[in-house]
DNA sequence: GCCGTTTTCGGCCCGACTGTTTTCAGTCG
């Protein structure tokens, strides 16, 4: 795992607490820059810091390196303690619940001495808040209600969830014959891994009767909002909902104003700026007249820039890229023929192959590989030499009968030993069309270790893909401690492919680790892992991720005719 | 604290909504 997350957490606390001290407006915005910055960061910060480079990192200064640096080096910052001895207040804590920001927790520490979640919700339940100065009956159950919010732990949920749950709400929406136009916008359009609410936007002849139908929709807990142009609402599930009306001329830069992120509309504000033209929800503004704003396309070509896809809206060059011309075609999923990595009943997949198969000729793939798990892993029914033999004549007679016109290839998802080992021999690996080797045990290895044990296994001759690279569940389980890079130089050299696993909550590669892997010339494999028919369809979401990545179809194997891509897997 | 086609100082996105107000501060995205 990586440092980055915690560094981010330590500068979200000083800028919290320097908020909170309310000595200087824009020194927090400088911090919570730094958190954003830091937290997609692509490489781990620590190996930044090594080579010396932390102000490469936009919006990282002089100050901000040396408060990192020395977190990296001593575990803490000098800063931090003192701001904490001078407010003792956990400040991360409180911030976390929705309604309830910096002032607000300077006004209960102050005059009540609440300093956390713990004592927050006592003296709320003891209805103590109302009363204080600008705290009244409603801000009191607010609070009380986003507290429960963060103790479900319901802050970011999976972007797989938030678009079924978008979907919903689209689809009772647009029975309404008052709307004209429809979309999704913010970090759902962005297809961030996460999101952390949904952004609906519409344009409607009668915004009033949208926003009474929209606060009764299914599902909707509480109503958090609700104006003439934006409401917003809290699902039973904890997902917050926000719909914006605009007006029909205003819906592109409604769309690129709400889509974000936030760092990138900064940078395409302060172009608009230096061009003496002005930018906000409404459009893009010389003087009082409007020059752009009724598409996306018009304000991006008005800026002298291409129109930038929302994946690689994070302020991490596409703007200068755009400018330039030089945005890269990005994947989409027409590209993708098949699918190598996917189980079946033989270890602990759901279905059989048979019924795998025609899930994926039904998907249109021209090949499609079963790989499923091998013997140390007994809890998934992993497959021995024999039992992998059989499965090889069985693929050969499937492939055979002819009942399905796509090609089966023969593939397994091979165990990493201990000591990097594999668990099938070479001998039977041999015989197989792809090799998958993945980690699940002993996922607590020192980094060193699984560096080793990692490339040992890359190093096997038969080694074609190594599969989910670093293990995390989203929201779950972290990174193994791993040097990617490392492990990356191997690959290269050894001419493995690069899993992007496309379940849900893996999505493993992560954006920037796929950057950085493209930009060592690697290549990379964008695989469902399905262990039942209806996860085919979570190629989609390693699309969105490899997009995400800036990969384009040349990067994915998964995109070449399969005599391509037989070539292209060859050792 | 960061940053630079307004470059070493002086700005820093900005509008909607709520609650508690009587003109606005706080939060959010």
């Amino acid at each position: 795992m990586t440092k980055n997350a915690e560094v981010a957490r330590v500068l979200k606390e000083i800028g919290l607490l320097l908020e909170i001290e309310g000595k200087d407006k824009f020194k927090p915005l400088a911090y919570y820059r730094g958190v954003r910055s830091i937290a997609s960061l692509g490489e781990d910060v620590e190996t930044i810091a090594k080579r010396d480079a932390l102000t490469d990192i936009p919006g990282i200064g002089k100050g901000l390196s040396e408060v990192i640096k020395q977190y990296l080096e001593t575990g803490e910052v000098e800063l931090l303690t003192e701001l904490r001895t001078r407010v003792p207040v956990k400040a991360l804590e409180l911030d976390s619940i929705p309604g309830v920001g910096p002032k607000t927790i300077k006004l209960v520490y102050d005059k009540l001495g609440v300093t956390d979640l713990e004592s927050l919700e006592r003296t709320a339940n003891e209805g103590k808040l109302s009363g204080l100065p600008g705290l009244g009956e409603k801000t009191q159950i607010q609070i009380i209600e986003g507290i429960k919010v963060v103790r479900a732990g319901l802050e970011r949920t999976l972007l797989a969830d938030a678009m079924l749950a978008a979907e919903g709400i689209e689809n009772a929406l647009r029975k309404l014959k008052v709307i004209k136009k429809l979309e999704i916008a913010g970090s759902t359009r962005r297809r961030r891994e996460t999101i952390g609410d949904l952004d609906i936007l519409v344009v409607a002849t009668d915004p009033e009767a949208v926003m009474a139908a929209f606060v009764k929709s299914d599902g909707v807990s509480s109503i958090q909002a609700q104006g003439p142009t934006k409401s917003s609402v809290r699902l039973g599930s904890g997902l917050q909902v926000d719909l914006r009306v605009l007006p029909d001329d205003s819906f592109g830069a409604g769309l690129q104003y709400f889509t974000g992120s936030v760092d990138h509309n900064v940078r395409i504000r302060s172009i608009a700026q230096k061009m003496g033209l002005r930018l906000n929800e409404y459009g893009l503004f010389k003087g009082e007249k409007k020059v752009a704003g009724e598409d996306e396309e018009g304000i991006y070509k008005t800026l002298g820039l291409q129109w930038v896809p929302p994946e690689l809206r994070e302020d991490k060059g596409e703007i200068e890229a755009a400018q330039r011309g030089e945005l890269p075609a990005l994947l989409s999923k027409d590209d993708i023929r098949g699918d190598l990595h996917s189980h079946t009943d033989q270890s602990d997949g759901k279905n059989t192959i048979e019924e795998m198969l025609d899930a994926a000729q039904a998907l249109n793939y021209e090949y499609y590989c079963v790989s499923d798990h091998t013997q140390s892993l007994t809890i998934a029914n992993g497959m021995d030499e024999s039992r992998l033999l059989k499965r090889i004549e069985e693929i050969d007679e499937l492939n055979a009968s002819g009942r399905w016109k796509m090609r089966i290839l023969k593939g397994a998802e091979v165990d990493i030993l201990a000591d990097g080992g594999l668990d099938i021999e070479d001998c039977v690996l041999s015989q197989l069309d792809v090799v998958t080797v993945s980690i699940h045990s002993r996922m607590k290895d020192t980094k060193g270790t699984m560096t080793e044990r990692v490339c040992r296994a890359l190093e096997n001759s038969h080694v074609h893909i190594l599969g989910h690279p670093t293990g995390r569940l989203i929201g779950k389980r972290s990174e193994f401690e791993i040097d990617l890079e490392r492990v990356f130089e191997t690959a290269q050299k050894h001419h493995v492919v690069m899993e992007l696993n496309a379940y849900p909550q893996r999505l493993d590669l992560n954006a920037g680790n796929l950057r950085a892997a493209i930009k060592m010339g690697l290549k990379i494999a964008v695989n469902t892992d399905a262990h039942r028919i209806s996860e085919l369809e979570n190629m989609q979401f390693g699309v969105f991720q490899a997009r995400r990545g800036w990969l384009t179809s040349n990067d994915v194997i998964n995109t070449y005719h399969l005599k391509e891509l037989m070539k292209a897997i060859k050792k």
